[in-house]
DNA sequence: CCTTTCCAGGAAAGCGCTTTCCGCCACACC
DNA sequence: GGTGTGGCGGAAAGCGCTTTCCTGGAAAGG
């Protein structure tokens, strides 16, 4: 038990060569060594089973083979399949992931932004909706900064609130559009089942399913919307708030999937049928509820090929500006959205 | 851009003390330090920005803050539960985790364990069936008993496989009470859509399942087995194939529930109705499709509660000998399953 | 044949910390 | 007042690597 780990002295030893020339066999450095030299080193190297390590190197080499993976819930499928897209580009260019979560605390996404810093990693991905905070925003800034300031990059999958590469989702576009076609169904009553309202993905997308429907020439009530968690527990009880204002609307809105999916859950307990009482949709289209029945309608973001998009911006060594990519939602009616039948219910 | 990084050695400089002072200061040492140089070395940290290299602590201190975490597919609701479990638990003690995803190679696997044997992770918790595969499992072990000689600790969730701590889920019991609750329902004839041959998670479903027909008198018939990945893809095509071959099945079981939700799929498309044609259940009862419709028939597994449980098992730094905890499998039978209507048509 | 140039190998200086070991001082005890 | 004793501060030796700089010899050029 216990056993020292073989050092590259020990290799260095063993192979009859100075220390210099067996670092540079066993990490491409630039400099030739010759081939007699560099068998024997390869050779002794992997007879004592040497093992370089990481810490060492990182100190000598001050950099690191670290990327940082900020995400609000590893368990949610949004922030999974992100997750899915970043670290599939990152370990396919050699890197390792560091993951952490902040279970939707900004002051531990400052926590973890600190600790990869002084990890040295080389990036950081930093995924969820920022918020209307401005204190914790600015406390994210300068941690954002000093990373930054000391050579690490930093790209954000949301909204582009820092001088860094984003990956941002057409969030206001989506729901805009969704809302159009949603209207032109035939529609006039709608509800939305909105998020938290300090989170700029809230905003965002009721703000555009606003803007659709002032498009087609209708108005969405106050009392029509509800606020309530991004989750499945939120939805299903900013559905019963909801239903409990008896509002009538015809169409709800839910503003991601996991809340779509708990109002579909309150609707069904109410006893309304989707879409035939009630229309409902989402935002995202999450691959785990790709085959629900009644199929969601929602907008459908490529959430892995952000998170690919996010990792390769990260890595890409090239320029200085802080790039933003547009990442457009496509619209996707499909079952729990119909025509309302006679007045609505909800 | 890219300043330098404040180091102890300008810290302890500053506040006009030894390196040894301000060390021992900023890190509870165990050794006392005068509350006059203790206050002086706090404060010019604070002024100065300093934040400690980890890389050169780790070295010095041969040790780190990492915990290595392997799943096959972080996408997948089965893997981010169990994540999250262990993510909560290891941040909560203050550790770093280390997302490693193997795509379900068993190279890789092994390849990620050095890794992290190279950057000294302190455990790793792996998590994924194990495979029938000899030389593969052989290399791994190879790697784990280099890890622990190193003085690593490994858990593993899944089958016990390893001299190390082990969550095993009950698969076998599990699959054995679903199958006997099932046959009590009154279904003669089931099917299986298993998984990959070789993981030894499908080997014990199926087998459990089997044995839980015996039980009953039952027997299933081998081509009423169809092998498929254990994806939602894998599940529809193997339902796709169980219905080509025109077995009049009544009943079908998914060894998890990514693969009865395809295979729900598949049944729609040919026109059957679940469970009035055809009842179907899964395994795992992942969280993202509690809500479905028909609610899924399955066998609970508390994921996240098993990430947890291998992540306190893993940094508990107790006893040496290898622990296993078995988790049992609780048998949720919902709308998905029914007795059978009058001869099966699957 | 001598001078340059080039290149591979090695010595050694770090990288930023921790920790051992030593020394000094203050206090207590006889 | 002399001798222990205990504790705190600092010097310095690493931890395992990378990389600069130097050196000697071989190849090339005059």
């Amino acid at each position: 038990m216990a056993r020292r780990q073989v050092t590259l002295a020990e290799v260095a030893q063993h192979a009859g060569v100075s220390l210099a020339t067996a670092s540079r066999v066993l990490n491409g450095s630039t400099r030739q060594v010759s081939d007699l030299l560099r068998d024997r080193v390869v050779e002794t190297a992997r007879k004592l089973g040497y093992l370089p390590n990481a810490s060492a190197q990182a100190l000598a080499r001050n950099s690191t083979a670290l990327v940082g993976l900020i995400v609000h819930d590893i368990s949610d499928p949004y922030f999974s399949s992100i997750a899915a897209g970043v670290t599939r580009v990152a370990e396919q260019a050699g890197l390792v992931v560091v993951l952490g979560t902040t279970g939707r605390s900004p002051d531990r996404e400052v926590e973890l932004f600190s600790t990869l810093r002084a990890h040295r990693a080389r990036a950081v991905v930093l995924a969820g909706s920022r918020t209307t905070d401005r204190a914790a925003s600015a406390r994210l800034a300068a941690e954002i900064e000093a990373f930054t300031g000391q050579g690490g990059r930093v790209a954000c999958v949301s909204q582009a609130k820092f001088p860094t590469d984003t990956v941002v989702p057409a969030n206001r576009a989506g729901a805009r559009s969704l809302a159009e076609k949603l209207a032109s169904l035939g529609h006039r009553r709608f509800a939305v089942l909105a998020g938290p309202s300090d989170l700029l993905v809230s905003r965002d997308r009721l703000a555009g399913f606003r803007a659709g429907l002032t498009d087609a020439g209708l108005t969405l009530l106050d009392a029509n919307v509800v606020h309530g968690a991004l989750t499945r527990d939120g939805g299903h009880q900013a559905a019963h708030e909801l239903l409990a204002r008896d509002t009538g609307t015809t169409c709800v809105f839910a503003v991601n999937d996991v809340m779509a999916m708990g109002a579909m859950a309150a609707f069904r307990e109410h006893g309304l049928r989707v879409p035939e009482d009630v229309s409902i949709a989402g935002f995202d289209d999450i691959p785990p509820l790709r085959d629900l029945v009644p199929a969601l309608s929602t907008v459908r973001l490529p959430l892995e090929d952000m998170g690919e998009r996010a990792a390769r911006l990260v890595l890409d060594e090239g320029r200085d500006e802080p790039r933003t990519v547009r990442v457009a939602g496509e619209v996707v009616l499909r079952e729990s959205t119909t025509t309302p039948a006679g007045t609505g219910s909800a």
